[in-house]
DNA sequence: AGGTTTTATTAAACCAGTTTAATGAGTTTC
DNA sequence: GAAACTCATTAAACTGGTTTAATAAAACCT
């Protein structure tokens, strides 16, 4: 009893971050907002394990408290490096999740993690009560769509060595969190190529 | 008197294509429906005009009903396309959109184009009106931000050539309604580079 | 701590695309 | 219908990456 209650609490101080940042895209009542809390369950990812892996069926929406987890493929055993998920961010393996079809991708902690996550169908049922927290889904969606856009924007109009230094300012901290050879290929390059870039970087 | 009628019928026929493509996302009722499409004026563009150019603020939200739009910046001169619009897609430039700032970006056709437009007060209006229409914002989100991160999923694993061949599948005719040097820059390369991969092409 | 595994660097040969510049084909324009 | 543009191709020299393989350095066991 006595620890039920301060699991519970414990339980809503973790999910201050998830609550703050809701409330960053859009003003939410109190009500629907811990309508939307109630629904998520808290996974705790050792390093090197994995949240989704490929041909799974994507059934949850994650929001990630602390941590590291990177998206990618594997492609003619080559692992393909889409993106990086850090601290306070939403994700999931938005494809399959959408069209309920088996994912083609993997989600996996490079360190220790903490994520939360969210059924589908109670996303849903929480659209369906509340226009407060579809208009917080919309807008998390908008600014999904920005961040993947200026991703794309980078990726065809940059130099690798533009794009290396550019991800070393933008994103300090991750070379240091993330092996080196992962950062390669979520920069479109081969290990051996983004040395030869930073040997150069090293000399001017 | 006459002619006005007439204008008014040939303005709803032509906003059926757009009506039927916010149905498609999701459920709206006549009523709200209604009122969103009230808000859109026809816009006619001419071959190599703009609808945006770099420094403006954008102030709509546009759907393409016929022609060509492609999307692009300026860099040291050189034209980079990041996006091309045909036919029933909804587009504008969503930073600059989002955040009231001025456009780094252009947004011209590359032939004759039918576009219709929104105020973003008005979407605003919409969305806070309308729970419907507010979902239809999300799921529209949604699917734009799948789109984009399939590009970027093709963008940093496929070679160049693979890219060419797939932007060919799937979508049939672009290479015939626009010059082939955007393709190139839409797709990172030089002109030059693209002429030598479709001379590889053709051998093989 | 010592042995295994994982990760980063280096070297050398190679290759796909760039740059620059010239040519040629197709369109516009008046 | 000739002149002026625009666009695509070709060639040649170059460059920034790849591939493969060997080595070195860190991290991870037990």
């Amino acid at each position: 009893m006595f620890w039920l209650e301060i699991n519970t609490s414990s339980k809503v101080d973790s999910l201050q971050n998830l609550k703050n940042k809701i409330l960053s895209y859009t003003k939410v009542d109190e009500e629907p907002l811990d309508y939307w809390l109630s629904f998520y369950e808290k996974i705790e990812l050792k390093k090197g394990e994995s949240l989704i892996s490929a041909g799974q069926v994507v059934t949850h929406f994650y929001y990630l408290d602390s941590g590291c987890i990177y998206y990618y493929k594997m492609q003619d055993g080559e692992t393909k490096v889409l993106e990086f998920y850090t601290d306070d961010v939403f994700f999931t393996d938005l494809p399959a999740y959408v069209k309920g079809a088996p994912s083609r991708y993997f989600l996996r902690a490079t360190e220790d993690t903490t994520v939360y996550a969210i059924k589908k169908s109670d996303t849903e049922k929480s659209f369906d009560n509340s226009h407060q927290l579809e208009r917080f889904g919309r807008l998390s969606m908008q600014e999904a769509f920005i961040k993947s856009y200026s991703r794309v924007e980078r990726l065809n109009s940059r130099t690798n060595e533009e794009r290396y230094v550019r991800l070393l300012e933008k994103r300090p901290g991750l070379l240091q969190r993330v092996p080196q050879y992962l950062i390669a290929s979520y920069l479109g390059l081969t290990p051996v190529g983004l040395s030869k870039i930073r040997k150069r970087l090293m000399r001017a």
